[in-house]
This record gives C-alpha cells, sequence and structure tokens, in this order.
DNA sequence: CCCAAGGTATTTTTT
DNA sequence: ATACCTTGGG
C-alpha cells in the first residue's frame, strides 16, 4: 500500500498521530474523533511504512469487544488478518502469558480462572473458617480490600498493619486466600494482571525476550489504566519504550475501581521525551451539544485540556424536560420515542441512558404497556447464569480435579446425597492434610471414615468424576459438553425442580452452551500454549464471557447506564434523570474528586448523541420507595441557557388524577427545604430505644416515608424511619 | 432438604 | 419497592 492512501483519509492531527516517530507518544482523543482509526492506521503504518514485523507490534485494549473491533479493522486496512501480531485485553494478554510460561509463574498446567463470584464464595468459606463473624466481617468487604490491593501491585507479606486490627484481619484473609487458590489451581482476575508483571519481573531473560520483542506497544483508553496495568505497561515497553497511549481523560469513569486518571495526567512525567497529539474535530456530534459538553466539562480542574469542535452544522438545540415524577419523565421520553419512530427513525438509533440500573424498570414497564421493542444492557451474561457455570465446574473438574471451588459448587449438585456434615468432613481432612477437596474425599473413602451411607453417595461422585474425564477424551467439545449435562444429570434437575418458564429458560441455556462449545474456534496463536480445546473454551468463558455491551441487532430501543454507553453513540440519546442526589448521585456529591467523575460521566453520556439530545429530570421521584424530591442537576445548571430549549410540559391527565400526591409533595418540600421534617430538625440530638444517643445528620422524605440519618454516638450513622424509630428529642 | 418469613441494603462494572 | 440473603421451622 502506498504510504499517501494510508494518511489520506485522515485530518491533520490524525496524520501527525499516525505517522509520528518511534518515542512515547500520548494522542488526547476527544469523543468521536476518531481514535480508533488513529491506532488502526498507525499499526498499518509501523507495518507497512517503518517495515516493521507484526511480530513485534502489542496493541492493547479494555475490553473484548474493542480488542476484536481493532483486529477487525486492521485486517480491513491490510485486507489481509496481520498474523502474528498480538491484540488483546490486558487479561487475555496477561493470560497467554501464563499458559505459556505456567512452570516459571509458579501455577499447574492446568490452571483455571475464576471470576468474582467464585472468588466471593472461596472467601465465604476461608472467612468461616477463620471464625470471622460475618457480619462485622463483610465478605465482600475483604473481597474488595484484596481486590484493591491486588490492583495496586500489593501482596499480603508487604502489607504492613502497624497495629491496626483492621488491617491486620484482612492481611490474615488475603494470605490465607492466596494459599487457597494456589492450592486450587486457580487464578482470579487481578492476579493474571499481577501474577504476569511477577513473571516478567522475576525473570531477567524472559523480560528481556518481551521487551525486545514487543518494540511497540500501543494501549487503547489508556485513562482507564489501574496502577498495576500502568506498572505492567513500563516494565514491558521498558526497552524502547515505544509506548503509544490514546485516551482521553474526560472521559475516564472508572476511578471507582482502580482506574487512575493520573497515568495519562502523568504520562509526560512518566515517559521522559513524549509528544502530545490532541484530536479536537469531532466527527460525531452538531455544534450545539459538543457546545454544551464543552461548558460542561470546562468546570473539571486538572484537565490536560482540549476543546471539541466541529465542522458540522450547530443543529438542534439541546432538549430540556422538567417532569413531574418519574413516570411523568418516562412518558414523555417515549411519547418522544413514539415521534421520532413515526418520522422515520428507527428505534436502534434512539439510547436512553441513566445513571443507576434501577431507573430502567419504569421505562421497561411503560414500553411494555406500548409494545415497543427495547432492549437493558448490562443485565446478567451468559456464562455467569447459574446452570452455566455449574456445567463449567464439571468441565473444570474434569480438567483440574484440584479445582476446589468448582467442587464445592457441585458436590451435592444435583443433590446426592452428599450433606453439609459431610462436605464439611472433606473440608477438614483436607485442610488438615493440605491436599485438595477431590484427594481429601478419595483418602476419606478408602480408610472408611464416614458412615456407609454418605461414603456410598461421596464414593458415586467420585466416580462420576473419573468416568467423566476418561469418556470425555474422546469427545468433540460440543460432546463433552453435552455428556456432562447428561450424566450429572443436571438437566434433570432442572427440568424437575424448576418447572414452568424458570426452568424452560435453564434448559434453553444449557443446549445453547452446547451450541456455543460447537461455533467455539480457538485462536491459532494459542495452540502452541499448553492449551487444548477444553481449557481454552474455559478460560474463553471466563474472560470472555461478554458482550453486554451494546450490539445493533432487532430494531429496538437501546436502555443502559452512562458507563455502559461509553463508546457507543446514537443519533437520538435521552439522558434521565439529571437531579441532585441521583446524578451526581448522592455518595459522590461530598467530594470534589468523585463529583468530577460524575462529571465526566455526565460529559460522556452527552457526547453519545449525534444529532439530538434530550435532557430530562423529575421534581420528584421514587427511590428505594420513598419519595424524594430532588433539585435539578447542578450539571444542567453548567450548560449555558442559550444551548437549552426548555420544554413546557403539557398539563397531561396523569397529573391531574394525582392532587394527593401533589399536595403531600407541597408539603414535604416546604419541610424538606428547610432541612426539618415535623418535630425533627437537622443537627437535632435525639435518643433511640436501642441504639442510644445521637445527632440527626439527615432528613428525607415525608408522612409515613419521612427517614432521618442519625448519627448514633456508639452505633454509627443509621437511616430511621420516624415513623417506626420512636426518636425521643434530648 | 425445602420453603416461608424476616432482615438488609440498594452507583457505576470489565476482566 | 424490591431483590437478595439468612435463618428457622416443618
Amino acid at each position: 500500500m502506498d504510504v499517501s492512501s494510508l494518511l489520506d483519509q485522515l485530518n491533520k492531527p490524525q496524520r501527525q498521530a499516525v505517522s509520528a516517530g518511534m518515542y512515547p507518544i500520548l494522542v488526547l482523543a476527544g469523543a468521536g474523533s476518531g481514535k480508533t482509526r488513529v491506532l488502526v492506521h498507525r499499526i498499518a503504518w509501523l507495518l507497512q511504512v517503518e517495515h516493521v514485523s507484526p511480530y513485534s507490534i502489542l496493541a492493547v485494549t479494555f475490553t473484548n469487544k474493542a480488542a476484536s473491533e481493532m483486529r477487525g479493522r486492521i485486517s480491513d486496512l491490510l485486507q489481509q488478518p496481520p498474523n502474528g501480531l498480538w491484540v488483546g485485553t490486558f487479561h487475555g494478554i496477561a493470560h497467554r502469558l501464563l499458559r505459556a510460561h505456567w512452570q516459571d509463574a509458579r501455577l499447574p498446567q492446568h490452571f483455571q480462572i475464576i471470576d468474582s463470584d467464585d472468588q466471593l464464595r472461596i472467601l465465604r468459606r476461608l472467612m468461616k473458617l477463620l471464625a470471622l463473624d460475618k457480619d462485622k466481617w463483610p465478605p465482600r468487604k475483604a473481597q474488595s480490600y484484596i481486590n484493591s490491593r491486588k490492583d495496586e501491585g500489593i501482596r499480603p507479606e508487604s502489607i504492613e498493619p502497624k497495629g491496626d486490627f483492621y488491617i491486620t484481619q484482612m492481611v490474615k484473609i488475603y494470605t490465607a486466600y492466596e494459599n487457597a487458590c494456589q492450592k486450587s489451581g486457580v487464578i482470579d482476575f487481578a492476579e493474571m494482571l499481577l501474577r504476569s508483571l511477577e513473571l516478567l519481573r522475576d525473570n531477567t531473560a524472559l523480560l528481556h525476550h518481551y521487551q525486545h520483542r514487543f518494540q511497540h506497544i500501543l494501549i487503547d483508553e489508556f485513562q482507564d489504566t489501574n496502577t498495576l496495568q500502568y506498572a505492567w505497561l513500563r516494565l514491558l515497553a521498558g526497552h524502547y519504550n515505544n509506548v503509544f497511549a490514546v485516551g482521553d481523560d474526560d472521559q475516564s469513569i472508572y476511578g471507582w475501581r482502580g482506574a487512575k486518571i493520573e497515568n495519562i495526567q502523568q504520562f509526560t512525567e512518566h515517559f521522559g521525551d513524549t509528544e502530545t497529539i490532541r484530536l479536537e474535530q469531532n466527527y460525531r456530534s452538531s455544534g450545539n451539544i459538543l457546545d454544551a459538553a464543552n461548558a460542561l466539562i470546562k468546570n473539571n480542574t486538572g484537565r490536560l485540556g482540549k476543546k471539541l469542535w466541529t465542522a458540522d452544522q450547530a443543529g438542534h438545540l439541546v432538549d430540556l424536560y422538567k417532569a413531574y415524577n418519574e413516570s411523568d419523565e418516562a412518558r414523555y421520553i417515549i411519547a418522544r420515542i413514539e415521534r421520532a419512530k413515526e418520522s422515520g427513525k428507527n428505534y436502534a438509533d434512539i439510547a436512553i441512558l441513566y445513571r443507576s440500573n434501577a431507573q430502567s424498570r419504569i421505562f421497561e414497564m411503560i414500553f411494555a404497556e406500548k409494545g415497543i421493542a427495547y432492549r437493558v444492557y448490562g443485565g446478567l451474561r451468559f456464562f455467569d447464569r447459574a446452570e452455566i457455570k455449574d456445567t463449567l465446574s464439571y468441565l473444570r473438574l474434569a480438567s483440574n480435579r484440584h479445582d476446589d471451588p468448582s467442587f464445592e459448587r457441585v458436590v451435592n449438585l444435583p443433590t446426592r446425597g452428599i450433606g453439609a456434615k459431610t462436605v464439611e468432613h472433606i473440608r477438614e481432612y483436607a485442610r488438615a492434610h493440605n491436599i485438595s477437596l477431590w484427594h481429601s474425599a478419595k483418602v476419606i473413602i478408602d480408610a472408611a471414615i464416614l458412615p456407609p451411607r454418605a461414603s456410598n453417595a461421596v464414593r458415586g461422585f467420585l466416580k462420576l468424576l473419573d468416568d467423566m474425564s476418561t469418556h470425555i477424551h474422546t469427545l468433540a467439545l460440543h460432546e463433552q459438553v453435552d455428556y456432562v449435562i447428561e450424566t450429572t444429570l443436571l438437566k434433570a434437575h432442572y427440568k424437575k425442580k424448576e418447572r414452568g418458564e424458570k426452568g424452560e429458560a435453564r434448559i434453553d441455556n444449557l443446549n445453547e452452551l452446547v451450541s456455543a462449545a460447537e461455533g467455539f474456534r480457538y485462536d491459532p496463536e494459542d495452540l502452541h500454549e499448553n492449551m487444548d480445546f477444553l481449557s481454552a473454551f474455559l478460560a474463553y468463558a471466563v474472560l470472555e464471557s461478554g458482550e453486554s455491551q451494546a450490539s445493533h441487532g432487532d430494531d429496538c430501543v437501546q436502555m443502559m447506564t452512562l458507563h455502559a454507553a461509553k463508546g457507543l453513540e446514537f443519533p437520538l440519546v435521552f439522558l434521565s434523570g439529571l437531579e441532585e442526589n441521583l446524578f451526581p448521585h448522592r455518595m459522590s456529591l461530598n467530594d470534589t474528586a468523585r463529583l468530577e467523575e460524575e462529571r465526566r460521566l455526565c460529559y460522556v453520556g452527552i457526547t453519545r448523541a449525534r444529532e439530538q439530545l434530550v435532557i430530562s429530570y423529575a421534581e420528584q421521584r421514587r427511590i428505594h420507595g420513598s419519595v424524594q424530591y430532588n433539585l435539578a442537576s447542578q450539571f444542567i445548571h453548567e450548560i449555558p441557557d442559550v444551548l437549552l430549549n426548555e420544554i413546557r410540559p403539557s398539563v397531561a391527565a396523569y397529573r391531574l388524577q394525582q392532587p394527593v400526591r401533589r399536595t403531600a409533595h407541597r408539603i414535604a418540600r416546604s419541610l424538606g427545604d428547610g432541612h426539618q421534617n415535623g418535630r425533627f430538625t437537622k443537627g437535632q440530638r435525639v435518643s433511640h430505644i436501642q441504639f442510644g444517643e445521637g445527632t440527626i445528620s439527615d432528613l428525607e422524605g415525608a408522612g409515613n416515608y419521612a427517614r432521618a440519618q442519625v448519627n448514633f454516638d456508639r452505633e454509627g450513622r443509621k437511616w430511621l424511619v420516624l415513623r417506626y424509630a420512636k426518636l425521643k428529642k434530648i
């Protein structure tokens, strides 16, 4: 391919980025500015102009979807698949490294990946073992503690509790958890990255090999990297330092799960001689929408700075609808969707975005009422379903019998007379001898420790596993899956246990799993990486269980959270629920950094719209069962009035049907605004029969739903429903 | 072993 | 409101 044609299709800064020299480059790519295009063209440039071997290029993304999109677009541009080129997610690449070097990574050859669900199960069990009261020590807290430490690259050995009891406990749990995983030959998501970082760090020869191999490293969505991923990149890029990072600090919305916006903000400092290129021309949204986005994001501090512009028309103003309540909001939006459909838009071109998942409900109800097709993104994914995970657990045991989490999951599923007591015996023995549950069960049977009935049941289970592994080897993957579903009686179990729709859905899913196995092809690049077909499928199931992001299919209205909307675009976008306490979320109101992340989230939302953006908020909204009265979001006020078209609500009939609520609304509002509620005010000292004395720190709701948040001297903060709490003023 | 009742928490989510 | 989980009884 000739050089000019590669650059011809690009604008000036894009060209500059694609054809930049061999040094660290940061591309600040605004929303809709063609960042994937730049990445793909950069790779083509390296291959065709710089004559870099595909073998020495590594491209890293966060999601499987982004990775496959990139792969597809590279193939399209080159008109052939780029063999030898590594394109994958952080986890996918780490996984590949670990498979290739399992011994150096101190892993069993058939190690398995566990998801956060499995992780939590393990922790629950371990914490029970450590005799920790689960009310005082919630396993979820331990889980997030462990994951956060791993994301920071910290092992338990290097944590110094310094007398802090809480940290001492967490370290104890972290250590026990690590041992348990190691013993079972399983690794969690964060472990995958940490383990591969350590693999490289501790093996000079390996490190040099990969540092020399990957002369060019490209990263997408750089603003989302966490400490560990960043360290991993720096280590791997350490020799050539040819890092090509693409990202947008204004779209960093994953700080709450460890992403460090500082990584992009400090790129220049960390990598020394770098070049920063800004892609500011937007090819997506019309002028007014962009102006609104720019005006909003201007309120954030510490930005790297960037101003989107478009050659496009100003287009429509941003519509703003002030709804009476959430139902009014939903009806208005859906009425507009119907109108848009009539004037020729497809449902699939329309998205409703919201801050939290619970907001989708009211829309769903009205869509159902009107018979309009819709799709909600971000539900339970296929491979996360219980019946699928049950089946996979059997398959995992067939592949690695020491996989304790899987053993625990299916040892008595379907019920086969192995009760809690028996399992406890097996666990006890396993613990005492530091062996896996499967091994323990085997020994226990031979030693005839258990009562005969339990013993027989366990023997039956072990035999099932044995038969399974011997039979399975001669079968094709989908036959293996089918074999397991049938011989373990899982299918029969679901058929019997859950009659009706739910059970049928489960059976369908099991059949679907067989089809998935049948259609499963694995990357030939993995063939030599110590992977058999089954292992590859199991890894795929955990690692790429995805498809929770939008894909257009049937013509239906798209509904999703703002987080799920990142990277997507729609001609018509409804941004709903712009109220204080909801968006920005109440949890983020008191912290500047978090508030700024909410603002970036809003920025992401606005920039999803191509032609028309409609923002809405409700004066009152039912949240957690009680009515709240929120002010319009501060973000609305940050958009200049000249860009907004405020829509006068028509006095709809249903409004008039609810005069009682309206009165209640007025009363509550007058009370709520003064931060008082009936007899109580903020700051009032009160006493409670059970919790003792405290100070009221917040009030909300009205009538029977009125609640007060009380900061108790002994018990801490609690929300109490005034009607029941019987608080006494002091 | 299963079911019902009661208690509790309820932002965002990929791998 | 509601979904999820725990716990207690049959």
